[in-house]
This record gives C-alpha cells, structure tokens and sequence, in this order.
DNA sequence: CTTTTATCGAGAAGATTATATCGATACTTT
DNA sequence: AAAGTATCGATATAATCTTCTCGATAAAAG
C-alpha cells in the first residue's frame, strides 16, 4: 500500500504471507526436510506457485530449477526480512485482559518483539508484577520511552483512551504502534501504525455466515 | 482474496474498512451528528472519498448530493450488513493467556459474537469458571456443538494442537473457524476460516523497523 | 431566481496484485 | 547419453482494487 520509503517495495499482501511460509517451513526444517518447492508450498495454502516464488523472491533466497530452495535458507531469510532475527523492544499500555494475554505470551521473542515494561492508569494495577514486568504508573511512560529509546508502543486500552496515550507516545518519540483498540486513530507521517483490530477479523466471519442464509 | 463460495461480490478489503467507518460512525451518532459526507469519512482514515462511497455502496445505504450519507441510517445498515445486529453463537477451545481475554471481553455481544462455552484439555482448567462460563473438558466439544449447532469456532490452543481441535470441530458440524494459532489448517471448502494472526500482523511492524535503517 | 459549491453515483482510467506462459535448468528415467 | 519432467526466474497477461472524471442534484449564497 502506501507507507514504504524507497526501493525496497513490498506489499503488505506479500508482507502478511511471510510468516504463514515461514511457520511452515519451520515445520519442515525440524521434520528434516531440505528443499520444498514453490507447487508444494502453494499447495499448503491454496496460493498460486507464482504467486509464492514471487513472495519468496523478496528475501533474496534464490531457488534451483527442479528442485525447489533450501528450506534452512528460507527460514533464515524470511526471518532475517522480518526482522525477527533482531529484538524490536516495546512498551505496552494497558494491563487489562488483553494486555496480559499479550505479557503472557512466551513467543513473542521468535517474533522479535521484546515487552519491556508495562504501563497503566489504575493505581490498583500499578506496582503489581505481571509475568514477570512491574505494571508502572502511566505518568512515568514519557520519560521512560525517553530513556530506554524503545520504538514499539503496544496499545491495548480502552478506545476513548485510545488517542491520548497515542499522543503520549508519539511526543515521546515512539516510531511504530500496535494498536488492538477499535478506534481510529491520528499519527503522523513517518510513523508506522499497525492495527490488530479483532473486530475486523470477525467482520469477515459474521457477513459470511449472515449472507449464506 | 479465494475461499469465497459463490459469488464473491464483496472484498475483503472493503469488508475489513466497513468496522472502521462503524466505530467513527457510531462516535459521531453518540455526538449528535445527523449527516455525514464521504469526503469527511475519508479525511478521517486518510483514504479516498470514492472508495469511501464505494464501501458504503455495498450496505445500501444511499447518500444525498451536497449533504451526504445519514450517519443514523450508515450504522443500522453497517451493522447489518455484517451481522451484527444478530447473535452468533460460538464455542472456544483453549483456555489460556488468549483464550482468557477473549472470554473477557465483555464488547463481543456489540459484534454479534456470543461465546457461549470454553473447552480445554488441561484437567486443571476444566471445571473452573473463567467470566461466567464453565470450562468443559475437551471431550464433550463434539457432542455440545452437534446439540447447540453453534456455528463458531475460536481457537486458542498451541500451534501443533490446532489442526487436531480442528478436525474434531469439523466433524461436528462448525461452519466458520477463528484461529489464533501460527499453524496453517487444513479446511475444506465452505467452511470459513479467518486467521486473526497477531505474528502477521508484527511483521508488517518489524520488517518496517528493520528495513528504515 | 440564478449562480455557486459540495457531494453523489456511474463509468472510465489507472495502479496494484495475481496468474499464465515460456525458455532455461537440474534432476530422474530409460 | 538422450529423453523426459518438474521447477525456476522473467516477462506478459489478466483480474482486482483504487482513483479520477463528469453530469446530476441539493443546499447555500448572491
Ligand atoms: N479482550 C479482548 O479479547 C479484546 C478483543 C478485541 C479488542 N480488544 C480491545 O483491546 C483493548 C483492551 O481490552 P481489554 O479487554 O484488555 O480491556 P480491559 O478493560 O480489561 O483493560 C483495559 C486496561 O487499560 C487500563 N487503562 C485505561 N485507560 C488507560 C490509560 N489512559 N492509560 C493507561 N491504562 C489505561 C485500564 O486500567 C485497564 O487495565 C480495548 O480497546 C478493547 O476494545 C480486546
Ligand atoms: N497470548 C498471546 O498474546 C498470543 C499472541 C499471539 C498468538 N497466540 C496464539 O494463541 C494460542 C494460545 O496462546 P496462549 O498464550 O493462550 O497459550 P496458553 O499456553 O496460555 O494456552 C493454551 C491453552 O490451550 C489448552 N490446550 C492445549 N491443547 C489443547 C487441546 N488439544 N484441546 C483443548 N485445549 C488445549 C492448554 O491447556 C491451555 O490452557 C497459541 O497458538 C498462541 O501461539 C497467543
């Protein structure tokens, strides 16, 4: 879409694909297997061949003819594409149901994703260790962006709550933002916001099954 | 993208802008606001006004020259179109971290989403009550959705024990699956499935991360 | 009452994304 | 060794999605 700088010009639909391979061909790699070819990919997920070679062509693996890639080499790529072989720190804002699910979630270091340090308004949360993180008052989380230079703000607060923290985090000098809040919301240029938006999600779902009747 | 049945008359794309415009509808409705145009919809997400009016277009709602849509008649139709005015019922299997915080989640009712029962296979969990829904043990998943015909499955167990739990869904009759899980499944066709892949939804944050340096 | 302006809906044009085609290549089979 | 075949990468074509253009229309301004 749009939110790319220079060259190296990948669609988010290519970018959402990666690590449905990459889950895959980890699989692969610990049942042994060495070379998996684009047909046997596609075929996994119902994608065009093409459209997997294209896909895999953005990490730089190159395959061989009648043979398919090295599945080692592909895991090592996408990963290294992704940035997951690199920690990327967060803060989270927001230690209700969804923000300790997300504390809570071991994998998040395969991923790249490093929570650092938890934050939330109700004094009642505040001081608590939640898996291991001191839940902090949110009047410390300018500072400590400051300090800890930390470039992911993970949103998990209630949506009318939303906005402010956003702009907490941005003057701060926040330079992504996951947000799992149903609102919409205003960042500037330069800034990269991915929403997680479950509602959306289960918008396909419910039309689906409301129109087939 | 594929996986729709007949008739695929509306993208996904537009399906997943349509909870966008509901919510900021719905916040403008709460407001007051009688009317609303395209151009100022699109102001809002940074998108286009004629892809705004193109996504209303499939909701049937129709808008006046110089004056635009009624926000009262959008959020009905919105809501509608996606199903959420009606109760879908719905059966999750795996009752940790995520599966915890979707059972929390007191908004789903607003979606359309009622989680009427929790299964898990750990014996320690079963029987417990996590927000006012008993924890039933795994095996008696088959014989309560064939019973209720609960058409929903949310999947919350480990990757490896995704396609299992699956199967067993299958089997039973569920129509439409939401998996949390990093596993590719295997469904046949006419079952919905819809991946609310938080790991999809990182990439697209660390690969940007990574690549602007 | 006429002109101006903002917006709609329909259709055309443009951009992006997905798929098909094809020569080259590397392995298998005969 | 030669023939056959699956797969690659490159390029062309097709499909889809987004944006532009424009005549019609409804409200506001003159
Ligand atoms: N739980 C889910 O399954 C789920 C599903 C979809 C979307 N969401 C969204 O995720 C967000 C969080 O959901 P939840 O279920 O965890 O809600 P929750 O009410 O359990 O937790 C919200 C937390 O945010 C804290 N908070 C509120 N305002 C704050 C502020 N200004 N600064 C810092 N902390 C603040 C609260 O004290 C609370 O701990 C919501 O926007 C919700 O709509 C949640
Ligand atoms: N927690 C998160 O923030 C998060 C983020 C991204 C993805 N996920 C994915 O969501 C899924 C659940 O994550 P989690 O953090 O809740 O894990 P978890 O380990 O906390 O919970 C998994 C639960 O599933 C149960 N379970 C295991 N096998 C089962 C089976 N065959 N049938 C029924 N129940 C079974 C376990 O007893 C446990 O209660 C995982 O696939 C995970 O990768 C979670």
């Amino acid at each position: 879409m749009l939110f790319v700088s220079k060259d190296p010009v990948v669609s988010r639909s290519t970018l959402k694909r990666l690590p449905l391979y990459l889950h895959l061909l980890e699989a692969l790699l610990a049942q042994g297997v060495e070379c998996v070819s684009s047909t046997q990919l596609a075929r996994e997920f119902n994608f065009n061949p093409t459209q997997v070679r294209k896909d895999l062509e953005v990490t730089g693996e190159v395959g061989k003819a009648r043979v398919g890639f090295r599945v080692a080499g592909l895991v090592v790529r996408i990963r290294d594409f992704l940035g997951w072989n690199s920690t990327h720190d967060a803060v989270l804002v927001g230690v209700g149901n969804m923000g300790k699910a997300l504390l809570g979630y071991k994998d998040f270091e395969k991923y790249g994703l490093n929570i650092v340090a938890a934050f939330d308004k109700d004094v009642r949360k505040v001081g608590a260790t939640t898996f291991d993180r001191e839940v902090l008052p949110l009047a410390q989380l300018p500072k400590f962006i400051k300090r800890t230079k930390v470039h992911i703000g993970i949103l998990t607060v209630p949506a009318r709550e939303a906005q402010p923290v956003v702009d907490l985090m941005l003057a701060a000098g926040i330079k992504a933002i996951w947000n799992f809040a149903p609102a919409p919301l205003r960042i500037p240029a330069g800034v990269i916001l991915e929403n997680a938006r479950l509602t959306q999600s289960l918008a396909v779902l419910t039309s689906h099954l409301t129109h087939q009747n």
